[in-house]
DNA sequence: CGAAACGTTGACTTGTTTCAATAACTGTGG
DNA sequence: CCACAGTTATTGAAACAAGTCAACGTTTCG
């Protein structure tokens, strides 16, 4: 694998050219590779001392769970995506991370991170983006919650990982694998699993969207970024790259 | 005034002591201190090259507008908070801040910031752990949307308003002076403002709330936030003084 | 091959919205 | 200091989106 194919190094790459120099030391944030399995959380809502990880493969789940059981899931990651970043400050975490599927994820510790912005102080800049991005799209979520139809909201999710998705190569216009089942959207979208499924049918029979067998097939992309709503300039991905 | 009693002062020594030459680095922010009246936006969605400011006087609205005029507030600030501070990084807004009241700011500059990090380093620290603060309410604000009901939610907004004002001075366990308007509470829990009525109705006929006049004044804290399931460690801000 | 997880559908219930009308404030100018 | 306009608060009735309960089909995996 050549450097710049690591998915943090296409991500990043999005929004600042980065040299050989800073792929390598981008690159030195991968020792201590660990993988877990699909369902075995690797960060505790109220434990501390957490470790960060940067996802290489795979998709996780970040959630929050409530006195009575329910739970919100507050994003999903992605290969590229940080876990638990926020829990290498916080005196405890305040939230789970859990595997979705297999994955696989490097552990990374504070001095790691200080060593490379040392190495290559552009890439300080680059995870900052980063993580100001992933605030955006928590920000983005909450707006789908508080004021988006389900369908809306169903709509919006599937075109926000399909452009996440394509930042690192995992996506294209016409669709994307996704591993989540209708009990984690529903958790995601703050539904129920049987309305997840009735609006999951309504959008296949409008001709917007199929998801079905672990696919999302976009089958009228323009509609669907039409009935969301969908704009993208939060994610902040459609920039001309900086050189 | 004496220095710790600026706002921001006093809650970031609620996560780590600060020396006089740290309160001094502090107050250093504070030149470029502007007013704004009530409804004048400060940040504009869309706009780039926007400053941050540090809330000295007033309530603020952080909100996002959708492609129908919907709109879903974010977040409050009160005095103490940062406004805007992601619009620095990023390429654009990507949400509009709103005064609630009149108010009074400092408007803080990426080098400003830098030049009291170099001059006091542990504000570094300090300013780290009120961003991942704010990001943690955010995350908590999502939750109410896609999992509580609405009387959970208002039950809770109004808790976490006391905890975050009761941080500054602004606040007892008995109630605090709350500007806000029923539409107000209704874009930013989520709700309709009629709906928003009849809830605060039927929290002050339980003896839970009464919410008046400018004025929210707990009846029964403890049976509230029994009610709301009200957890505030994920504000990180009933730890042991760090010395 | 069987069990467990996940997906699908229908009938019924409930929380919240919408519409509509009226009352109580707030601030401003005459 | 009062009258008026605009905003904010309050309440009822009807409509609707989404939830719950329950049953059954389908896939996955050990």
């Amino acid at each position: 694998m050549r450097l710049a194919d690591s998915p943090l190094a296409r991500k990043l790459g999005a929004y600042v050219a980065l040299s050989e120099a800073e792929l390598e030391a981008l690159n030195g944030l991968h020792r201590r590779r660990r993988r877990f399995e699909a369902g075995r959380d690797l960060v505790l809502q109220g434990q501390s001392h957490q470790s960060a990880y940067i996802l290489a493969e795979g998709w996780v789940a970040s959630y929050k769970l409530l006195p009575d059981g329910a739970r919100q899931i507050v994003d999903f990651q992605i290969p590229g995506d940080f876990l638990g970043l926020r829990s290498i400050l916080f005196h405890a975490s305040d939230h789970n991370v859990e595997p979705v599927t297999r994955i696989e994820a490097s552990e990374v510790l504070a001095s790691d991170l200080l060593d490379a912005f040392q190495l290559a102080p552009k890439l300080a800049a680059a995870v900052l983006w980063a993580v100001s991005r992933d605030e955006a799209m928590v920000v983005e979520h909450l707006v789908s919650l508080g004021r988006r139809s389900a369908e809306e909201r169903m709509a919006h999710f599937l075109l926000e990982m399909d452009a996440r998705l394509q930042l690192v190569g995992l996506a294209d216009r016409t669709g994307y694998d996704c591993p989540l089942s209708q009990y984690l959207l529903a958790d995601a979208l703050g539904l129920s699993a049987v309305h997840v499924n009735r609006v999951l049918r309504h959008l296949r029979e409008q001709g917007l969207v199929t998801f079905q067998k672990g696919r999302v097939c976009f089958d009228d992309f323009d509609g669907l970024v039409a009935l969301a709503g969908f704009d993208a300039t939060y994610l902040d991905q459609e920039r001309p790259l900086l050189r």
